[in-house]
DNA sequence: AATCCTATGATTAGGCT
DNA sequence: TAGCCTAATCATAGGAT
């Protein structure tokens, strides 16, 4: 540096969090914090021995990812595993998991729920079978059955389609992980995965 | 307070990251961090534009997520398609909206994503078709078959199971809804959603 | 376990390379 | 697009409620 002028920045500057308007301090912005947020993320899956998975869309369309111990162990074990710490989890191949989250979730959930209330089951059974059922419905009118029915039905279709859709989507997940390529020109529909944060450089 | 002694903190110490070992810190650290991470995370989808998931499971093994604009088009997007808005919601009463809470919400979501998948699927049908598919499966070997079929498998299974209970779930959710269930106990091995940091509260 | 509090370490806006 | 740099905002450890 010839001139003395040693760059004397500014310092950070209080800003608000709303939409940046320009392209590129957009994309800039995203950068860092993206960063920041992989970070933290990191820390907390050290210090908390927790397990923690980021997923992100740059403003760009990029896809970026963070995960510890993996991205796809946790959306394995958010969608696909039992969530009472089972230590005998049948294991998984990450291409697994990824599965499992894109179709197993569904099934998770629901599957979680309707345990929850099967046992109230046998018990409501009764209720409706006797008389009690007049006030119910007096309550509410038909509202619940008018309401309440197509949305059921609407469940069933998606069910059905989902079920229908399962094998072809196993091969489209497939095809798409792998062909994730290298996380350059991820911007069509592309894959950039980063299970660590600062081993493997992002 | 009887004691004077006006809480004189003794202000940020610099900490290594490294595993907490006393539990009690670590899950106090959890919680304070996961909050961070949101906060973040949030900051970066305002800011930037940018859609943003974060799946995490605390030391305990409780499961936390945040995402924008919602964790499953985050994962439909990431795996799955380009998802879609459907600006198109059907009226819905205020009964109604418990009942679909309860059943609906499962509907909507496999429609939404499967909605947003469907587009693609023609495109990705050709590819499978095509001779690129050799290359593909050359790269995983046959994890991919073996591994990721059988999940699938089960996951089929439990669709069916589930769709076979929908009926009888149409009485049940009527006559809950309207025993007014106290829903309190998810503590067990509940679900902890947060789609929101700050404007619905974690 | 969630919150408040304070002092401070950590993050990062803005500018430049 | 990624790094460097500086300074000021922001996040948060530790402690108490």
């Amino acid at each position: 540096m010839v001139a003395t002028k040693t760059t004397a920045g500014k310092g950070k500057q209080k800003i608000e969090i709303k939409p940046i308007q320009k392209e590129s301090s957009r994309q800039v912005c995203f950068s860092k914090r993206r960063a920041g947020v992989f970070k933290k993320a990191s820390e907390l899956s050290v210090m908390c021995g927790a397990e923690i998975a980021v997923l992100a869309f740059s403003p760009s369309g990029k896809p970026f990812s963070y995960g510890h111990p993996s991205v796809s162990s946790i959306l394995g074990r958010f969608f696909g595993g039992s969530a009472g710490a089972a230590p005998a989890t049948p294991p998984r191949h990450p291409l697994a998991a990824v599965l499992v989250q894109d179709l197993g979730r569904q099934e998770k959930e629901l599957q979680e729920r309707l345990e929850a209330g099967r046992r109230r089951k046998a018990e409501l059974e009764e209720a409706l079978r006797g008389p009690q059922w007049g006030p119910v419905g007096e309550l509410l009118g038909a509202e619940v059955e008018e309401l309440g029915l197509p949305e059921l039905d609407l469940l069933q279709i998606a069910l059905e389609w989902v079920r229908a859709e399962a094998l072809s989507r196993a091969n489209q997940l497939a095809v798409e992980t792998l062909q994730a390529p290298t996380e350059k020109e991820a911007s069509g529909g592309g894959f950039a995965l980063c299970s660590a944060p600062f081993s493997c450089g992002f």
